[in-house]
DNA sequence: CTTGAACCTCTAGTAACTATAGGTTTTATA
DNA sequence: TATAAAACCTATAGTTACTAGAGGTTCAAG
């Protein structure tokens, strides 16, 4: 049995975090203590970690909700979590292709500005002001 | 003088946006209708581009507030908007090479899946569970 | 002069937490 | 065993950047 403090320290997720996940109803304490502390089972370590890892990859909860219910029926089709990541995957690939085009642009514009110049003729501000500077607007 | 509603078509920026940035204090109206509408001159429909264009690139709302203050302060050093720029250019550099990392990670997750397979036997929830088998999990 | 589109304010909801207040339980040490 | 500090408890509010809705007013066209 692990205390709150504990499964947090094991799994780097905060004692507040696993509060708010217990709200959302994706892990609940095995029991509870008789001066209502929160007890967790290796169980519970395995799901945070679970839980953890979806995050960090950049899944929302929702999706890891998906996850863990198809989990509990292990008889049912896997089509289901595979979409899952492919749609996450897809997300991924764009949200790379789109923040490449941002470096692009923001390489320029940090660049171009020779810090030592006033404002006047400062090129953030002027690249970000006008929109015929930059050939990367459309997102 | 334009209308929210016209502002809004301009440059793209959803009408509650526009009321939401007002009410941040980023963009005024340069006055009122008798009526109490909201009127904007050209020089808001430049300011809100701006405005558009930097959150585009991902700079945050206070990012923004700093490079408008800075904006109204011609006289002085370009230096704090070049840092701006240059901070937000390494955060996306950063953000760049995480996505990277899972974008690796969940190809080979979604695809070591072959959907009609049981849960019982997925690999996207085996992997997920599992820290051993993924070798990018610090991020 | 009427109708409907566009406007108004204010409130609440979204994601995914984080932080605070004010109080209780557990644990370690004297 | 007493006490003090650390860890826990609940409940609420704040964060970012919006978005949506309710309920009401103003404007422009026909």
């Amino acid at each position: 049995m692990y205390s709150i403090g504990q499964l947090s320290e094991m799994t780097n997720v905060k004692v507040s975090t696993i509060r708010f996940y217990e709200e959302k109803k994706l892990i609940m304490p095995t029991n509870r203590s008789e001066g209502n502390q929160r007890g967790y089972s290796q169980n519970e370590v395995e799901k945070l970690s679970f839980i953890k890892h979806a995050r960090d990859l950049g899944l929302g909860l929702e999706s890891i909700r998906k996850l863990i219910e198809l989990n509990n029926h292990p008889e049912e089709n896997c089509r289901d979590a595979h979409e899952v990541a492919e749609t996450h995957l897809n997300l991924v690939k764009e949200k790379i292709k789109k923040l490449k085009k941002l470096e692009k642009e923001l390489k320029r514009i940090a660049t171009g500005c020779s810090s030592g110049v006033k404002v006047k003729e400062c090129y953030v501000i002027k690249s970000l002001s006008d929109h015929k500077l930059c050939n990367s607007t459309k997102h």
